[in-house]
DNA sequence: ACTATGTCCTGCGAGC
DNA sequence: TGCTCGCAGGACATAG
């Protein structure tokens, strides 16, 4: 479900309510589950931890776990949402929501559950998580030009491409085009350095304005306390496909590429 | 090394 | 009402 300026409101949202709690027990699904460290590592790694942060690096949330007393690694508890992930923090008499694959108890007499019913999401813990892209909101322009020099793939694919950059997904991806004027099917390596220029800029604009409006409720997304995102009313080209581009009014045209939904204006972006 | 395609899952809405 | 189909905010493995 959620790209960067999603994650970004969660992991905040989330700060606000669980640092400095203590992880008292925790319990993983059965069923394959979706797990990237073995169950018993990672229920290992957060028993008795406390939570000293909680931040956004690319799409997944960082849970900063204090190291113990007597002096181990301070690890982190990766979590990436997928497509239909959830974290919720809830009393622990809550009802257990279908799909729950981990419920981690607090000593504050909360819970902090994560459920995610296709299961794209993904858990681990590590001791220093790192992206293998560059953020979107830091990097300079002759890093974010480096970046495609020489690709053959769409530009679209390349910004989803979490490898070059991190935290990049469908919806900003052809937001960001279309507020720089580019097609989403133009080879990346053939941009001019005025339409990566304009690239650049447009995706940090549409990505800080998307955080300060809490990210994109379509469907189901809601943030760490319940409440609904507003950018998706600043969609100019994302699921607009047929109605008229709010600049020219030429209908927006949805393709696929790779496999996503693509949405452009095919007069305002060339 | 890079690129395109298929696959993993469940749920929802559209159309019949 | 109930069925099937297509689609969904992601990321991998695999094949070429």
């Amino acid at each position: 479900m959620p790209e960067l300026p999603e994650v970004e409101t969660i992991a905040r949202g989330l700060a606000k309510r669980v640092v400095g709690d203590v992880i008292e027990s925790v319990w993983l699904g059965s069923k394959p589950e979706p797990l990237k460290s073995p169950a018993a590592e990672i229920a290992a790694t957060l028993q008795s931890k406390k939570i000293s942060n909680v931040r956004r690096v690319g799409k997944h949330i960082v849970l900063d776990l204090e190291p113990p007393r007597d002096g181990g690694s301070a690890a982190q508890w990766i979590v990436h949402l997928g497509m239909t992930g959830s974290l919720q923090v809830c009393a622990s008499a809550a009802e257990m929501e279908k799909h729950t694959h981990a419920v981690v108890r607090l000593t504050s007499g909360r819970e902090l559950r994560f459920v995610d019913p296709r299961r794209f999401g993904r858990l681990s813990v590590i001791e220093k998580f790192q992206a293998a892209g560059a953020e979107p909101l830091e990097i300079n322009f002759s890093d974010f030009a480096e970046l495609f020099r020489g690709r053959k793939t769409p530009i679209k694919s390349a910004l989803l491409n979490q490898k070059l950059l991190s935290g990049v997904g469908n919806i900003y991806a052809d937001e960001a085009l279309f507020r720089a004027g580019i097609r989403p099917r133009r080879r990346a390596a053939s941009l001019t350095r005025d339409e990566l220029l304009r690239l650049r800029v447009a995706l940090k604009r549409v990505l800080r304005q998307a955080i300060r409006l809490g990210g994109s409720s379509i469907s189901d997304y809601v943030d760490a306390n319940g409440e609904e995102g507003f950018f998706q009313l600043k969609h100019r080209v994302y699921g607009r496909a047929g109605r008229p581009c709010l600049a020219c009014k030429t209908p927006i045209k949805r393709i696929v590429i790779a496999g996503r939904s693509s949405h452009y204006c095919p007069r305002c972006q060339k």
